[in-house]
RNA sequence: GGGCGAUUGGCGCAGCGGUUAGCGCGUCUGCUUUACACGCAGAAUGUCGGGGGUUCGAAUCCCUCAUCGCCCA
């Protein structure tokens, strides 16, 4: 046993045990061993990514449950690594080269070139997300890191792909897909935001061509497109236009067009909305998924009058060609009315896709991709609707059906250079294709596809794809399907929902057997973190001033299940008090001295250790519990309950009567229990707390006489603490009635303490008590009753006889004075029990107006009726006591 | 438009048929009581969003309205 340091230090015990664990291989899964599996796979954050409170969040439970799960013995495997985040990595890359001025586009690179880059850049810049969550504390097998663009890796995600072709599930087709006109490439539907827009309603009118001087008047949202537009349609049931249907409309732009070439058709198709603007409806096939439909029903042909990057090009007319859409918007609208086609602004609403990466409205586009449909959908299904994989919270199971119920074939293909390429190759005379995980040979006869796959379409194979699929590998069989998943809801679609279809697909199994989705941390005001509002704190630096310990606690303590959680720095403070406190309570163990190995003898158990061990029990019953649903604030509100307002507030303290006594054999039965209980409660902690737990378990040697592999060369691998069983209750007469006279006691404590405080007596000023015991007790209970009250002396006078005017408290032990002859502030004390007297009052009444209800004590049950009568009895004793007590004043 | 969630002391949350409605932060009062001022002791603060219903009994179950937030169209 050292010395211990009055306050604790966390950075360097972190530094230091962190990197003994790493030697101690603590944290390495080995596929042999015979205990039962556990994993779990890491969410893989971004290859260049750096760590945030999300993170921080997802991380910790991570670590917790497999901490937690290495101490039940289990062998653990939890598997990391990063993705590489096609479209973010590439445009960072790419940004920061031009801010080198190394390149204006990455063409000017090239794709060879510029890849290497990027691989320059990620074997810089990757990487620091793993260090930092090595900071935080966790126990990834990092021997076994992953990145999806590894060798191997890229192999399985090139090999799913030829499969999924082989079997027709994966196919090419032009089809309107999400454009973002920023990173110049499709999106899957699931990475378009819906975002509400301010916007305005256009109204102008076209001139019907069969009717000269007649006029429809047509509502937009986007005038720009009208040079796009090839035809106006109706519904076939509205009786305002239903006679013009075949009828044709002059559309006004491009003005400079011949008459014969702005003639466009009026159609009927149910689809439109006759409520909407005014009922009629501009087409524009090319420019409007909607519209493409509308159009494929109809023949219209299609004019994009857009550029890829979200200009207009010379289709939409010399007024509008070259400028950005959102220009063109404004320029279109003013043409309108030079052209006297304008008829009226409205101020609108309305709902506008946004690219998730580039924050910019997208274009719906034409254009040739690579599509899947997914398989094993309905397997998927049901797997998570029949339960036997769970979500945590439940409510999470219900969005997902309600996703697979209404799948979409996936767009995966996206026209970057940083990803896995698609391996289909196109003969260049035969026009040939090949689709195999190896190119063809005689490679320049042939074209490879330029584009890429979808990051999510690599990261779906995850469970299995870093476990060494497609071998059979031991690793594999051992540890698939893992565990438990810990993620964010936002990606249930995006990750969840298609490792769970890719799951049965390639392994024939689910990935996962729960699914733990955490809340999103917001600052304060609720609002989500995020670089731009700079309202996210750095881990890092809350690590370098509180502590990973503190973070970590903090984080766990505020995050209920399926909440949002509110980040506030506090909660990092309470975290690190919460440390202090801990770290404290042991040096106070040490400073007792002492020798380790006592055993507790059931005969010097006092009442103190019956309810202290009693309140263990309840601790990790309830923790247990906690775990189970998953609910690990919970588990950190026991511990702190347990461990600050039970043990420290009312064990410590009644302890102390026993170290200033001069009974070695108590004092060293005291000792034991301490040990009993440090001990128990380091290794509840050490899943929250892994960094000073492990310090103290060390140097209050409780590793001393353990087994290597169980304790005694880490907490990380003793044993986790079961409840009491029947035995260990027996042997050690865990009475109930023991356990009720140590409430009493600490009762009557609270009582006398208030007692002093009304009477204006300091809270270190020791002052004479008297008790008058119901019965006697023994000489024990009355030093810790002195001890806790800081009285000096405390008399136990069986016959005493106050005087008029000194304050009592009652109490099952008998009465409590605090005599003060002409001291007190009678007026005060008065005043207090006054209050009490009402709020007795009020209760009385309660209980009696329900026992006076015959419907109540016939329907009741008798258990619940009996729990009435002695409630009425206890406050009426009360009311008996407080009246004695204001009689005496 | 559809779905989900929230509404409990100043703030953040727990409780989900019988509790004296809890906890943490904050507030107030008094304390260098030798483990801890990153602390100790005591105290104050709630018609559990509004309305209706079921029940002997509702913060808790049902209906309805309101406000806020999220997801999907």
């Amino acid at each position: 046993m050292s010395e211990i340091p009055k306050a604790y230090e966390p950075q360097s015990v972190e530094k230091q045990w962190y990197q003994t664990w790493l030697d101690q291989g603590a944290f390495a899964a080995n596929p042999k061993s015979s205990k039962p599996a556990y994993s779990i796979v890491i969410p893989p954050p971004n290859v260049t990514g750096v760590l945030t409170m999300g993170h921080v969040l997802n991380n910790t439970i991570q670590d917790i449950l497999a901490r937690k799960a290495r101490m039940e013995g289990c062998e653990v495997l939890w598997l990391p690594g990063t993705d590489h985040a096609g479209i973010a990595t590439q445009t960072v890359v790419e940004k920061s080269l031009k801010k080198e001025r190394v390149i204006r586009h990455r063409n000017d690179l090239g794709r060879d070139r510029f890849l290497e880059k990027v691989w320059e850049w990620k074997d810089k810049h990757g990487g620091i997300i793993i260090e930092q969550l090595k900071r935080l504390g966790c126990t990834c097998d990092w021997s076994r890191e992953r990145f999806t663009m590894d060798e191997a890796y890229s192999r399985c995600v090139t090999r799913v792909f030829v499969e999924l072709h082989k079997k027709g599930l994966i196919y090419r087709g032009k089809r309107m897909v999400n454009w973002c006109p920023v990173s110049l490439t499709a999106l899957s539907d699931e990475e378009v935001v819906m975002k509400e827009q301010n916007g305005l309603l256009y109204y102008f009118k076209v001139e019907i061509a069969e009717e000269p001087g007649t006029y429809l008047t047509i509502a937009t949202t986007r005038p720009e497109t009208i040079p796009g537009d090839t035809a106006v349609a109706v519904n076939p049931r509205d009786e305002r236009y239903r006679h013009l249907i075949g009828k044709h409309v002059l559309r006004p732009l491009p003005s400079e067009l011949p008459r014969e070439q702005k003639l466009i058709p009026i159609i009927g198709d149910d689809h439109v909305d006759y409520e909407f603007g005014t009922g009629v409806l501009k087409v524009t096939p090319a420019n409007d998924r909607a519209d493409f439909d509308i159009g494929l029903r109809h023949k219209l042909p299609v004019i994009d009058v857009l550029t890829p990057d979200g200009r207009m090009n010379e289709l939409a007319g010399a007024d509008l060609a070259g400028l950005d859409r959102f220009e063109a918007r404004k320029t279109a609208a003013d043409l309108l009315k030079s052209l006297g086609a304008h008829v009226k602004d409205e101020p609108h609403k309305n709902n506008v896709g946004f690219s998730e990466r580039a924050d910019v409205p997208i274009e719906p586009r034409l254009s040739e991709q690579w599509f899947l449909k997914y398989p094993c959908q309905e397997k998927a299904r049901t797997v998570v609707s029949s339960g036997e994989l769970k979500f945590f919270p439940e409510r999470w199971a219900k969005v997902y059906d309600h996703w697979m119920e209404n799948l979409q074939d996936w767009c995966i293909s996206r026209q970057l250079w940083w990803g896995h390429r698609i391996p289909v190759w196109r003969h260049k005379e035969t026009g040939q294709i090949h689709c195999e995980v190896d190119a063809p040979e005689n490679a320049e006869a042939w074209e490879q596809d330029p584009d890429v796959l979808d990051t999510w379409f690599s990261s779906w194979l995850w469970p299995f794809a870093t476990m060494g699929w497609p071998e059979k590998t031991e690793t594999l069989q051992r540890f698939y399907p893992t565990t438990d998943l810990v993620t964010g809801p936002d990606i249930i679609f995006f990750w969840v929902a298609r490792m769970i279809m890719a799951g049965y697909e390639f392994m024939g199994e689910l990935p996962f057997r729960n699914v733990y989705f955490t809340g999103i941390i917001r600052d304060k005001q609720g609002r989500k973190m995020s670089k731009s509002l700079g309202n996210s704190p750095d881990p890092l630096d809350l690590i370098a001033r509180y502590g990973a310990d503190a973070l970590r606690f903090g984080v766990m303590r505020s995050a209920p299940i399926g909440q949002d959680v509110l980040y506030d720095e506090q909660q990092v403070e309470l975290g690190r008090n919460f440390c202090n406190k801990l770290w404290n309570a042991c040096r106070f163990r040490q400073m007792q001295g002492g020798q380790l190995e006592n055993e507790i003898d059931p005969a010097l158990l006092t009442s103190d250790d019956v309810w202290i061990l009693n309140r263990l029990d309840t601790a990790i019953r309830e923790i247990r519990s906690a775990f189970e649903n998953y609910r690990f604030s919970d588990a950190t509100q026991t511990l702190y309950r347990f461990f600050w307002s039970e043990y420290c507030d009312w064990y410590v303290e009644a302890s102390k009567a026993v170290f200033l006594s001069e009974n070695e054999a108590q004092k060293a039965n005291t000792l034991a229990v301490i040990d009993f209980l440090l001990s128990h409660t380091l290794r509840l902690f050490h899943p929250f707390l892994p960094f000073i737990t492990e310090e103290l378990w060390h140097d209050l040697g409780y590793n001393d006489d353990l087994p290597e592999d169980q304790g005694g060369r880490s907490i990380s691998l003793a044993p986790w603490p079961k409840s009491f069983d029947a035995d260990f209750r027996a042997h050690y007469r865990l009475d109930p009635a023991m356990e009720a006279y140590a409430i009493a006691k600490y009762e009557l404590v609270t009582q006398g303490r208030s007692l002093r405080q009304t009477a204006n007596i300091a809270s270190n000023k020791k002052v004479r008590f008297v008790l008058k015991p119901r019965e006697s007790l023994p000489q024990h209970e009355t030093e810790v009753l002195r001890i806790l009250l800081n009285a000096e002396p405390l008399e136990v006078l069986p016959d005493f006889v106050s005087d008029k005017g000194t304050p009592v408290v009652h109490s099952e032990f008998g009465e409590l004075y605090l005599p003060l002859e002409g001291l007190i502030d009678v007026a005060a004390e008065k005043t207090r029990l006054e209050k009490l007297l009402l709020k007795t009052d009020e209760e009385i009444g309660k209980v009696e107006q329900k026992l006076g209800n015959p419907n109540f004590c016939n329907k009741v049950p008798p258990a619940v009726l009996a729990e009435h009568q002695q409630r009425l009895v206890d406050w009426k004793e009360k009311r008996k006591q407080i009246q004695t007590s204001m009689e005496a004043l």
